[in-house]
DNA sequence: TATTGAGCTGGAGTGCACTCCATCCATTAC
DNA sequence: GTAATGGATGGAGTGCACTCCAGCTCAATA
């Protein structure tokens, strides 16, 4: 499949497919031909897993190792494995900050509903964090 | 307190104090008779939730209008509990989302473990989303 | 009183991750 | 044969969120 088609059912634009070559993301295709690109399904989980770890807040530095890692097969499997355990880890941190958050949201719009539906004194709401009446 | 201390509790330097003052994050403090920032408590439990706010991906601009509904007090607060509801659907939407990709890397760093301790073929690995042996 | 250190301002610079563009080339449709 | 379409390339530009800097003032301390 040529890029356009690529860019369509991965999600990402022709230019970033490029840039991600250039970088060393993705592997080079094959060219037609014509010089063009032609890309495989694998091309395809391939950046759909990088979609996955860029958008769990890898930097594409960290992303492009793993890619290389991947390039060198069966040899870099005990370090792909240390690079996702690092990464599992993180997201779920990241995940358990998240459920903080939205506890401290929660209660903050509580307050705020309970300013407005009368149960609550507008001077109360001085506890919330960071509020102001 | 001075902005270095200011900047020691809250954990931002005083340029990123000074900017978010700027952009109008920050209500603009006091100055002393020198001309130099004075905070107050207030100022620090503000930043701390401009803080949750960035760390979940809210934007320098929704956090200006937030702020600013916030200097409005109490005839904002309709405004302000819709702001927190939509930041907090985003907040958990992303919250299930990691939960999903911590599920993926955990199946990913089986297969890997089975590949390394021999209980997995490594040709197994190709079933892995975007892998290769 | 001299020096040191903190803080002030306006504006330039940085890093990241793209995104856009001009120009050229190949393929396909009519 | 030619026009339209899609792709290639190198390099410039963008938006975001800071971060750094020069040159200055002010306050505290030896």
């Amino acid at each position: 499949m040529q890029i356009g088609e690529f860019s369509e059912r991965s999600g990402l634009s022709t230019d970033t497919l490029r840039y991600y070559e250039k970088i060393g993301l993705m592997p080079s295709p094959d060219r037609d031909p014509g010089g063009r690109r032609t890309y495989s399904s694998d091309h395809l989980q391939w950046v759909e897993f990088l979609q996955v770890l860029r958008s769990t807040g890898m930097g594409v530095r960290d992303m492009a190792r793993y890619a290389s890692l991947r390039e060198d097969g069966l040899a870099s499997v005990a370090d792909r494995l240390d690079m996702l355990e690092i990464h599992r880890e993180k997201v779920a941190e990241e995940r358990r900050r998240l459920a903080a958050v939205e506890a401290l949201l929660t209660n903050k719009i509580d307050m705020f509903q309970g300013v407005l539906d009368g149960t609550l004194k507008p001077t109360d709401l001085s506890c919330a964090v960071g509020e102001r009446t």
